[in-house]
Parts: structure tokens; C-alpha cells; sequence
RNA sequence: GGGCGGCUAGCUCAGUUGGUCAGAGCGCCUGUCUUACAAGCAGGAGGCCGCCGGUUCGAAUCCGGCGCCGCCCACCA
């Protein structure tokens, strides 16, 4: 019998009775379960073995698996398996982030379709609920992981709000507070009307909007014809002006020196100031100042002290200084201002107007710079370590064209505000006292005893939370038990690599940096490679919003994970965007059923063969058995174990360089159309003739398991069941492929001289087959022929190999020494002609064969002689280089003067 | 305003240090249901590598300029 069922897969057909057509859903989901159920991705904490770590962009707890995460996961999961197949201590650390504003959010939209809201609620009772909504949704993405073969270690699964996590979110804040890279106070922020919270810069997104510039009359105080013109996009914010500024140098103002003008509506009278802030080529040159409602006017305001009037409330409506405003939303409240000064024959003139303007990336509201209280995390000190660790090498971004990016932002980086006036995060740990100070503490009897030691009570805790991102930053140290010395932090922090996609470049990678050197003292990735973007078919960005959006899920069930994996890895040069078209995935099933088919063969043909059950010791170090009848190993096995250590080598190099989409393509190469094409082929003709059974199938077992074992990190779930079935016989082999040994370069198995006769055959083979079809010759019948070659391998191929060449080509062939001579069908290749008796009535088709060869050849020829005759050419160029150039002549050469030859002897 | 990326076969894209680099997959055309696979097999057509200059014996590859397309950053009232 050939193979026993595999006694640990979970799919019930015996070992290698496999269906015609590969069904992935049938054999998936089984095997995700299993790896997670046996902890077959457990990190060993205390281990001999090196380690590589590598912690997952936490998504969102509030999501589901989308393309990019399906990308950067199969990205992912490739070195993770690679690693952990060549003998690495692998960490994969998984877990979800609370998305302070995403979730709450989502909540509170809970809430308003039960009647009732947050507040009604109180804050205790609120944050139980988004607890609930947590407990019971939250572990959607998690799941999808595991079911796409994620090689992720669950047990040391993570949330930002787990208590260890908010613990070291409050020892990281309670640090950088004490070394004054916290601070608190009034500044101008981006204030967010939907959410009703401050923002940080980032999370504004700029679009650009059809608007007006309006340009307003003020009258100049103290005469009644003197006036100015200022230029505004936004009228309303004029309630809130306490001065008009000039440029100091602008000669069209020098009489307003010291005078001051008077704001229609208000009545308030406004200082004229000279600031370089001011352009005088924009507008009038002369621009209001609002203090409390513009970053600039801001910056003006401190720098000529100006009162800061702010006129909007939390929700952007005028507010009790708007006066008759009042209560008007600051839309309603700019066409009643205009409204009014235009009565007032105030508004000079109105033009259309192109700006961009912030909108908060959670509520896609219009942003609003207002001056307010808030929490800063001082960030140049930062950024420098950020920067030097990157620059000395301890972190390498790749693709290096990131690193620019990432230097840009760093050194132009402005302070981080880090509180949100929200209530699902992480609540700053400070608390005010009577006095209207603060203090900044671990716990609140910490907080109590060191406001006693300054003889003032605690009043109440500081109710704002910190940013998301804030603890995000953490991430890599935070899950691993910091601040504590844990052994998880000392086997794998730094980490080895991170993968995450450029539109968190800034968010996120650039946090991690500044705060883990902060706190660890050590940058936290030795290496950040960043991917692109998973577009759609139409190369859109995939969104929600648009409608675009590919479900991997879906996919996953329609095609199988391998494919959809293999479809995105594939479809990605380094660091470039991915364009996911349906048909690719399905590319890929036809690929997974291929492999699945050639293991089918594999299992019918050692069926037949009736060989009796095999048990290598190692099939890691398998050497090819020698044909017990011959002495000799077959030159298909020596052949196919010596392009088994080419692809070894250039898969290792390949996935080690992150250069996904080409170790895709080598080995979806390799196996087609090395493996199916030709060596499975040949094993056909070798078994159907029945020599070297025993060594024979031994080897092609061997040969099919390793090529398993080298596409496992690409298409783990169809080489795990296929490989689980091929060695279920082998005593002492791993319990998974996932465990076992990533195949090795070994240049005991080169071969090129086994390579060089395959590859003739294969010429030889090719030749004959292009003759027939072209000459349309009746694809059943077998045609003599004639080999002519000067070359003795050619001749040993072509006699030694009658078999082959009958059954891979129809053509019984006979080697002769020397030129072709002239007449009949003919094929000519570099190193022989081929010569086919065929039917008369097919000359005309060979004639217009020929021709066409000539004309190509010719052309060649042309080119290369050219090159050769320029002396500049011969006598720069490397030896090598020319003469292989002159080699190349000569052949085409005599291939002309062989193809004229023939054309005459038609 | 500054910066980055792209422009290669009908489509989507590879081409690592300049000399077999003009490629792959899909699509298309022709033949073929050969018992591993028709989701297959065999063969084939198709491209002045965006444009213009330059460096070089030699450029898809390096340099400069231009043209589209996309993205990021920036306090242009």
C-alpha cells in the first residue's frame, strides 16, 4: 500500500486519495482551529533558541479584517512561519487597541437608539457598557486571524485597556511628566465640534473647499471717512477680533501707526499692529485678528498681547460674547453677520474662493482652532532620539525612501496634545486641587499624600483620557509586562521587525520610536518595513465609504486563504501598492489546486507502483537513492534536487529581504513549471517503463515534501494537509509542517551537469513540439527525425533519452554528428538542427516558418555585427562581454546559413 | 509652497549594483478532454520600457529638463 491516512488530519479521505479538485474550505478552517487549539505558535520566553519578535499593529477593537490587514498579515505571517521553520524562538504578539474615539462613538450610536445618551448615564455606567460592547463584539478581528492561519501566539493576546497595559500607560505618563515632558496649559488646539474634543494635528485631514473671501469695512476710530478693508474666509470670527494687523513695512499703512479701528456690530475698538506675519500681496494687506479663533491671529495675539474673546462653544455655536449671536451655529451665524454688514454697506466686495480647510478625521466635521486647557507631550526632545537611533542604525525603515519621510516629520515635529474630553481611554492620571494646581501621581493615595505634603486637598481627578495613540505607542514594550523586568521583555524586546503600512508612519511607527527609547532606553524595532496600500480593481482606495471594499472573509471562503494570500503577496513589488483583482485570487486557486493535483499524482502513482510503506528517518536531509539496478541516481532526481537548491537558496534570500511578491513568483515557478511540467513528467515515463521503482518514488516523495515544506510560510494550509498525509509514515517527524525545518541551500545536491542535459532535453523537446505545431501536424501520430548537432551532449541527450522524447514530444529521433543537411521540416536551435519527416503538403507552412526565422535572425545578426565593427565597443567593453557578444554572431550565423540551406532544399 | 512615488505587452505589474532585461500573471489566438490537474496540456501573437536632452563603447536602468497620474507635509487670512 502506499500511504496511510494521515492519522492527524482532520479531512477524512485516506492519505492520498485526494479529490480531482482541490477544495480549500473542506480542509481550512480545520487546521486554522487546530494550530491555535495546539498552541503550535507558543513563544518560549525562557529559550535557547534566538528569538524574533514582532508585535501586531493592534487593529481597532471596533473592526473587521479588511484587505490591508489581510496583506500585511500574509506579509507577516510568511516570515513568521520562515522564522520559526528556521529555528527562530518566533513571537507573534496579537491584540486590539480600544480606539478611544471609534468606539465610544459606536456606543453612543447604541445608546441613541435606546432613547438615550452618555450623559444620562454618568460616566461609570457608560464605560460599563462600552466594557459589554467589548466583551461581546470585540473579539471579531481575533477570530478572522485565526481562521486565516494568522501564526500568531494567543496566549499572550493583548488590549490597550488591559490592566497591565493602563498600568503602563500611567507609568509612562507619570515619567515623562517628571522629567517636564508633560505639560499642561492654554493653547490653541484643534477642536472637534462632532466629537466634542480636542485633536491632535494629525488627526485633521485637509480638504479643499468652494468658499468666499469676504472682504469687511472697518471704520477707523476717531475719523468718518478714514476706514479699512480686511479679507476674511470666515466673517463670523469677526465677534471674536481684538486687533487688525499691517505688515510693519507696508508703506499703504504708515498713516494708521498707533491708531486703532472700530469693529462694526461689536462696537469694541481694535489696536492696529504691525506683525511680518502679515502678507501685504494677500487681500488688502491688512488681515483681522481673532486671537481665539485662528493658530496664526493666536501666535499674533501672544506676541502683541491682545485679549483672546473666544465666541464659539464646544459645539461651535456663537456663544453669550456673540452678543445678538448667540446660540447660532457658526454657519447660521456667518450669512447673519454678513447679512447684517452688509446692511451696514460694510461688506466692500465678495469672491468666490478656494481653501482648505481641517476636518476631524472621526466626525468629519470642519475642525475648529479653539484655545483651550489641555495636555501636551513635549515632543522635540523626543524626536531627537528618534531620529539617531534611525540614523546610527539601530532602526532601519525599509523601503529606504521612507526614511525620508520619517526624518522630515521628526524634525519638524510640534508638540503632541494628548488629552481627548471623552471618557473611553485612558484616564490622566493627575488630580487637581483647591488651589486650582494639579498633581501628577501613580494612584490616587499617591496623589492625596503629596497634596498633603503641600498642605491642599485633592479636589477631584483630571476626567480627560489620553489620545489612543498614546498607548499605542507603548505597544511594543507595554505587552510585554513593562515597567516590570519581565522575561518576555528580556527575550524579546527590541523587536526584530515591524510591518505596518505608511498611513501610520506618523501616528504611530514615529510614537513607538520616541516613546519606547524614552522609556526603555532602546528603540523598539530593529527593523520597520512599511507596504503600500491594497487598492481595488479600478486602483481605488478601498473604503467603506465608496463601497469598494473586498471582504478577505469572502474571499477566503470563495477561493481559500492560500489564495487570497497568495494573490496579495504576489501582486506587491517592495513597499508598492497592491492592485486586488478577483481574477488573480482565482489564478492562485488554480494554482493551490495544481499543487494539490501534482500530490494527487504523487499518491496514485506510488499506489500503483504497490511500493510498501516508506519510513525515511529524515527527510530534511534527504539525499537521492541511487537506481537499484544501475548504480546511479536518474538524472530527473538529480535534476530536480539540484533546482531544489537553487530555489532553497534563492527563497531564503528572497523572504529575508522582505521581497515577498518574488519569492512568490519563484516558487509558484518552481513548482509549475519545473516541478508539474517537467519533473512529474519524466517520473511518468520512468514509472511507466519500470525501472528504479523503489529509488525512484522514494526520491520523487522526498523531492515533492521539501518543495512542500518551501512553499509552507506562503500557503500554509494546503502544504500542511498535503505534507501531514506524505509523511505520516515518518517516525519523529514534527506534529506540523509549521515546525519543521525550512529547507536549506545544500550544494551537495548541485548538479549542473544534470541541469545541462535536462535542459537540452527540454530544447530538444520544445523543438520538435513548436514543429508540430506549426506545421499543424496531427498531434497523435509519431514522427521520425534526425538530430544534427556538433555537440556530443546534444547527441547523448538526444539517443540517450528515446522515451522522453516519445512521449513529451511524439518524436523518435536518431543523433547525428555534424550540420543539417538540406531539405525537409527542420527546426534549428543554437546547438543543433532537428530535421522531421513529415508529409509533403506541409513544405509551404515550413517555408513560411523559415522566413519568418530568417527575417528575425537577420535582424539579430544585423545588430550584433554592427556593435562588433565599433572599435570604441571592442575595445572598452569587458572581454567577456564582446566575446560572448562574437559567440552569439557566430551562432546566428550559421543558424542562417543553416536555415538557407534548408529553404533551398525545399 | 516643499517633498515622495508612478509612467515597461490589451490589463495589473516584476525588472536588486548600467552589457542574455525586454519579462511574469491574466487576457487574446491556434491546437488538444494524453487517467494528477480542461481551474488542465502544447504552441503562438503582442512593447522605439511617458517625452526631450546628456553621461557612456553601451541606458528601461545613471544625470538634467518636460509632460501627465497619485500621495504626503505646510498656520496662504
Amino acid at each position: 500500500m502506499p500511504l496511510r491516512p494521515a492519522a492527524r488530519s482532520p479531512v477524512s479521505t485516506p492519505a492520498m486519495r485526494l479529490d480531482k479538485a482541490y477544495d480549500p474550505s473542506a480542509i481550512e478552517p480545520a487546521w486554522a482551529e487546530r494550530w491555535v487549539s495546539e498552541g503550535l505558535f507558543r513563544a518560549e520566553a525562557a529559550s535557547a533558541k534566538p528569538a524574533f519578535s514582532l508585535v501586531i499593529p493592534p487593529p481597532n477593537v471596533t473592526g473587521a479584517l479588511h484587505m490591508g490587514h489581510m496583506f500585511e498579515t500574509s506579509q507577516v505571517d510568511i516570515t513568521m512561519r520562515w522564522q520559526r521553520m528556521k529555528g527562530r524562538n518566533v513571537l507573534w504578539l496579537p491584540g486590539t487597541d480600544h480606539a478611544g474615539i471609534a468606539t465610544q462613538m459606536l456606543v453612543e450610536r447604541q445608546l441613541a437608539k435606546e432613547g438615550t445618551d452618555r450623559r444620562s448615564l454618568g460616566r461609570e455606567q457608560f464605560l460599563e457598557r462600552v466594557w459589554a460592547w467589548k466583551e461581546t463584539y470585540g473579539g471579531k478581528i481575533a477570530g478572522q486571524l485565526k481562521r486565516v492561519g494568522a501564526s500568531c501566539d494567543w496566549s499572550r493576546e493583548r488590549f490597550t485597556m488591559d490592566p497591565g497595559l493602563s498600568r503602563a500607560v500611567t507609568e509612562c505618563f507619570v515619567r515623562l511628566y517628571e522629567r517636564g515632558l508633560i505639560y499642561r496649559g492654554e493653547y490653541m488646539v484643534n477642536w472637534d465640534p462632532g466629537t466634542q474634543t480636542a485633536i491632535s494635528d494629525l488627526e485633521v485631514e485637509y480638504e479643499t473647499r468652494q468658499g468666499h473671501l469676504w472682504h469687511l469695512r472697518y471704520p477707523v476710530s476717531g475719523s468718518d471717512v478714514d476706514s479699512v478693508v480686511v479679507a476674511t474666509t470666515r466673517p463670523e470670527t469677526m465677534l471674536g477680533d481684538t486687533a487688525v494687523a499691517v505688515h510693519p513695512d507696508d508703506p499703504r499703512y504708515k498713516h494708521l501707526r498707533g491708531r486703532s479701528v472700530t469693529l462694526p456690530l461689536v462696537g469694541r475698538s481694535l489696536p492696529v499692529i504691525r506683525d511680518a506675519f502679515v502678507d501685504p500681496d494677500f487681500g488688502t494687506g491688512i488681515v483681522k485678528v481673532t486671537p481665539a479663533h485662528d493658530p496664526n491671529d493666536f501666535a499674533a495675539g501672544q506676541r502683541h498681547g491682545l485679549e483672546v474673546i473666544p465666541v464659539l462653544d464646544d459645539r461651535a455655536r456663537i456663544n453669550a460674547r456673540g452678543g445678538r449671536y448667540e446660540g447660532l451655529d457658526r454657519y447660521e451665524a456667518r450669512e447673519r453677520v454678513v447679512r447684517d454688514l452688509r446692511a451696514l454697506g460694510l461688506i466692500e466686495r465678495v469672491e468666490d474662493y478656494t481653501n482648505s480647510i481641517g476636518v476631524s478625521q472621526r466626525s468629519g466635521e470642519a475642525v475648529e482652532p479653539m484655545v483651550s486647557t489641555q495636555w501636551f507631550v513635549r515632543a522635540k526632545p523626543l524626536a531627537v532620539a528618534a531620529i539617531r537611533a534611525v540614523e546610527n542604525g539601530s532602526t532601519a525603515i525599509l523601503p529606504e525612501q521612507w526614511e525620508r519621510n520619517y526624518f522630515e516629520w521628526m524634525r519638524n515635529i510640534r508638540d503632541w496634545c494628548i488629552s481627548r474630553q471623552l471618557w473611553w481611554g485612558h484616564q490622566i492620571p493627575a488630580w487637581h486641587l483647591e488651589d486650582g494646581t494639579f498633581v501628577v501621581a501613580r494612584t490616587e493615595e499617591e496623589a492625596r499624600r503629596e497634596a498633603a505634603s503641600r498642605g491642599l486637598a485633592v479636589t477631584r481627578r483630571e476626567t480627560d483620557v489620553l489620545d489612543t495613540w498614546f498607548s499605542s505607542g507603548l505597544w511594543p514594550f507595554s505587552t510585554m509586562g513593562w515597567p516590570d523586568e519581565t522575561e518576555d521583555l528580556k527575550a524579546f524586546y527590541p523587536t526584530s521587525l515591524l510591518n505596518t503600512g505608511f498611513d501610520i508612519l506618523f501616528f504611530w511607527v514615529a510614537r513607538m520610536m520616541m516613546l519606547g527609547i524614552a522609556m526603555t532606553g532602546e528603540a523598539p524595532f530593529a527593523k520597520v518595513f512599511i507596504h503600500g496600500l491594497v487598492r481595488d480593481a479600478g486602483k481605488q482606495k478601498m473604503s467603506k465609504t465608496k463601497g469598494n471594499v473586498v471582504d478577505p472573509i469572502e474571499m477566503t471562503n470563495r477561493y481559500g486563504t492560500d489564495a487570497v494570500r497568495f494573490a496579495l503577496v504576489a501582486s506587491a513589488g517592495q513597499g508598492s501598492d497592491v492592485v486586488l483583482k478577483e481574477e488573480r485570487i482565482a489564478g492562485y486557486r488554480t494554482f493551490a489546486n495544481k499543487i494539490w493535483n501534482a500530490l494527487r499524482f504523487v499518491g496514485i502513482s506510488l499506489e500503483k507502483a504497490g511500493a510498501d510503506v516508506w519510513t525515511p528517518q529524515d527527510l530534511a536531509s534527504f539525499r537521492p537513492l541511487p537506481d537499484e539496478a544501475t548504480g546511479e541516481v536518474s538524472l530527473a532526481d538529480r535534476w530536480i534536487f539540484s533546482r531544489l537548491n537553487s530555489v532553497s537558496a534563492e527563497a531564503n534570500r528572497q523572504i529575508d529581504e522582505f521581497r515577498y511578491h518574488e519569492v512568490a513568483g519563484t516558487l509558484y515557478h518552481f513548482f509549475w513549471h519545473e516541478f508539474c511540467d517537467w519533473y512529474i513528467e519524466l517520473k511518468k515515463i520512468s514509472f511507466a517503463d519500470g525501472t528504479g521503482l523503489t529509488a525512484g518514488w522514494k526520491n520523487m516523495l522526498a523531492a515533492t515534501e521539501r518543495s512542500l515544506r518551501l512553499l509552507h510560510p506562503v500557503m500554509p494550509f494546503i502544504t500542511e494537509d498535503l505534507w501531514q498525509r506524505i509523511s505520516a509514515n515518518t517516525p519523529g517527524r514534527p506534529k506540523s509542517i509549521a515546525l519543521a525545518a525550512y529547507p536549506e541551500p545544500d550544494p551537495g545536491d548541485s548538479d549542473p551537469e544534470a541541469e545541462r542535459q535536462i535542459g537540452i532535453l527540454r530544447e530538444l523537446v520544445t523543438a520538435a513540439r513548436n514543429l508540430r505545431a506549426e506545421l499543424s501536424l496531427p498531434p497523435r501520430d509519431l514522427f521520425r527525425g534526425t538530430v544534427f548537432s556538433e555537440v556530443r551532449a546534444v547527441r547523448e541527450v538526444a539517443n540517450g533519452q528515446p522515451e522522453a522524447l516519445r512521449r513529451l514530444a511524439g518524436v523518435e529521433l536518431a543523433a547525428k554528428e555534424g550540420k543539417a543537411e538540406a531539405g525537409g521540416a527542420m527546426g534549428h536551435a543554437t546547438e543543433f538542427d532537428l530535421a522531421l519527416a513529415i508529409p509533403e503538403n506541409r513544405m509551404a507552412a515550413m517555408r513560411a516558418k523559415l522566413e519568418k526565422q530568417l527575417g528575425q535572425l537577420e535582424r539579430a545578426a544585423q545588430g550584433a555585427r554592427s556593435r562588433l565593427r565599433n572599435e570604441d565597443f571592442v575595445s572598452k567593453a569587458p572581454a567577456l562581454v564582446v566575446e560572448s557578444l562574437r559567440g552569439k554572431l557566430g551562432d546566428y550565423d550559421s543558424r542562417l546559413e543553416r536555415i538557407r540551406k534548408t529553404l533551398a532544399g525545399l
